[in-house]
DNA sequence: AAATTCATGTTGCTGTTGACAACATAGAGC
DNA sequence: GCTCTATGTTGTCAACAGCAACATGAATTT
C-alpha cells in the first residue's frame, strides 16, 4: 500500500528503542513502574502495539534495560570520582557514598527501578553483576580507608553493613514521593551532607 | 439448583476476605507484590473470579488493606515497647527503632507493600495518617531523649533523618531479597544490633 | 413460623494488556 | 538490481480488572 498523505508517519519510526527507553522514564516518574504498558507507549508514539516488542521481547525486558541504564550510569560516576589521584582512600570513600545518594536524586525512575523487586526478579545476570560490582567497589574503598586508619579497629563488613544502610536510607528519603509525603519536614541536600558529615568525620 | 454432592463446596466461602489475605502475603512473599491477581486467588480460593470484588472493591484495594494491617502491627509493637515505665527515654527511642527492623524482617510482605509506590500511591487517607502517625512518634520520642541529655546539642529534625535512614535502610538490607542476593557478606542480627549500639552508645 | 432483607457468591460481559505468529516494508550489503 | 534482515503491522489469544444482573441462604423483622 502506498502512502496516502505525504507527512504521514514513515514505516520505520527511525529511534523507536530510544523513544520507548524516554517515554517510559517519563511514564514511571509521573505514575509509578506499574503504569508502564507497552501498549500505551506504542499508542503515545504512534506505532502498532506490537512495535515495541521487536526492541525489548517482553515488558520487563525494557524494565529491565531502564535499570541497568541507571546501574551504567552508576559505575561511571563512580569511576569518575575514583579517577581523581589527590583524594585520599577516606576522601573517596565519602564521595563514592555520597555519590550515590546525588544518583538517587538525579535518576529517580532508574532508582526505583533497582529497588523494585517486581522487577529485578526479571534482571539478567548482567545487571545484577552490574549492581554487585558497585557493591564490591564499595567495600573494597572501605577495606582501603580502614587501611589508612578511618574505624581500623572495625570489622569491615561491619562497615560496610552501616554505611549502606546509611546510603539506602538517605537515597530513599532524598527521592521517594512516598517518604517524602508521610514523614515530618523536608529534606535539604544540606542536611544530607550533615549527616553524611558527622558519619564520616568521627572516629 | 440443590447441591449435587454432600461434601460439595459450601455457597457461602465462609471467611474469605481472610483467606484471601492469607493467600496474598504467601504470593507477595513467594513471587512479589506483582504476582498477585484477583482471579488467580479466586481460583485457589475456589470461588468464582469475582466473589474477591465482595471484600475488596479493587485489586489496590486488597494490598492497601494488606499494608494497613502491617502498619497497624507496627504501632502495636511500638506501643508495648513503650509502655514498659522502667525505660528511659533513651531506652524508649533505642527500642523502638529496633523494633521497626525486627517488624520488617517478621512481616516481608507488609513492608514491601509499604515501601511500593503503586500500593501506596492507591493508600487512602486512614493508612498515611498511621504511617505519619508512627513517624512523629519517633520524631517524640528523639526530642524527649534530647531533653534527657542525648545529642541535645543536634537538632531534632538531622538526628531524625539519621535514624528513619539508617532504620529504613537496615530494614532494606534485613528483609530484601535483592540486597542480600546483590550485597556481599551476610547479615545477622547481631549485626544490625551491633550497628544500633554503635549509632546510639556513641555521643 | 413466615416473610423479607441483605451480605455474599456466581455468571456473563467489556475493554485492556502481554505475548505470539504471519505478513509487510525498506534499507544495507552483495 | 537482488537478496537479506532489521523493523514495523495486523490479527489473534488468554489472562486480567472491573462491572452488572442474578442466585443463595442466613439473619432480622413481623
Amino acid at each position: 500500500m502506498s502512502r496516502a498523505a505525504q507527512d504521514s508517519a514513515p514505516y520505520h519510526h527511525g529511534d523507536l528503542r530510544r523513544t520507548l527507553i524516554d517515554r517510559a522514564l517519563a511514564v514511571i516518574v509521573a505514575d509509578g513502574v506499574e503504569a508502564v504498558s507497552l501498549r500505551a507507549l506504542a499508542r503515545d508514539i504512534g506505532v502498532s502495539h506490537a512495535a515495541p516488542m521487536r526492541h525489548f521481547p517482553t515488558r520487563s525486558a525494557l524494565l529491565a534495560a531502564i535499570a541497568k541504564s541507571g546501574i551504567t550510569a552508576l559505575l561511571e560516576s563512580a569511576g569518575k570520582r575514583l579517577a581523581d589521584p589527590d583524594l585520599s582512600s577516606f576522601q573517596k570513600l565519602r564521595s563514592m557514598t555520597e555519590g550515590y545518594v546525588d544518583w538517587a536524586a538525579a535518576y529517580p525512575a532508574q532508582h526505583m527501578l533497582i529497588r523494585n523487586q517486581d522487577v529485578m526478579r526479571h534482571a539478567d545476570r548482567e545487571l545484577l553483576e552490574e549492581a554487585s560490582a558497585y557493591a564490591r567497589l564499595h567495600e573494597e574503598l572501605i577495606r582501603q580507608a580502614q587501611a589508612d586508619g578511618w574505624r581500623s579497629e572495625q570489622e569491615t563488613h561491619e562497615v560496610f553493613v552501616e554505611i549502606t544502610a546509611l546510603t539506602a536510607g538517605l537515597a530513599l528519603l532524598a527521592s521517594d514521593p512516598i517518604y517524602r509525603t508521610v514523614l515530618p519536614g523536608e529534606l535539604s541536600t544540606e542536611e544530607i551532607s550533615t549527616v553524611l558529615d558527622r558519619f564520616f568525620l568521627r572516629g
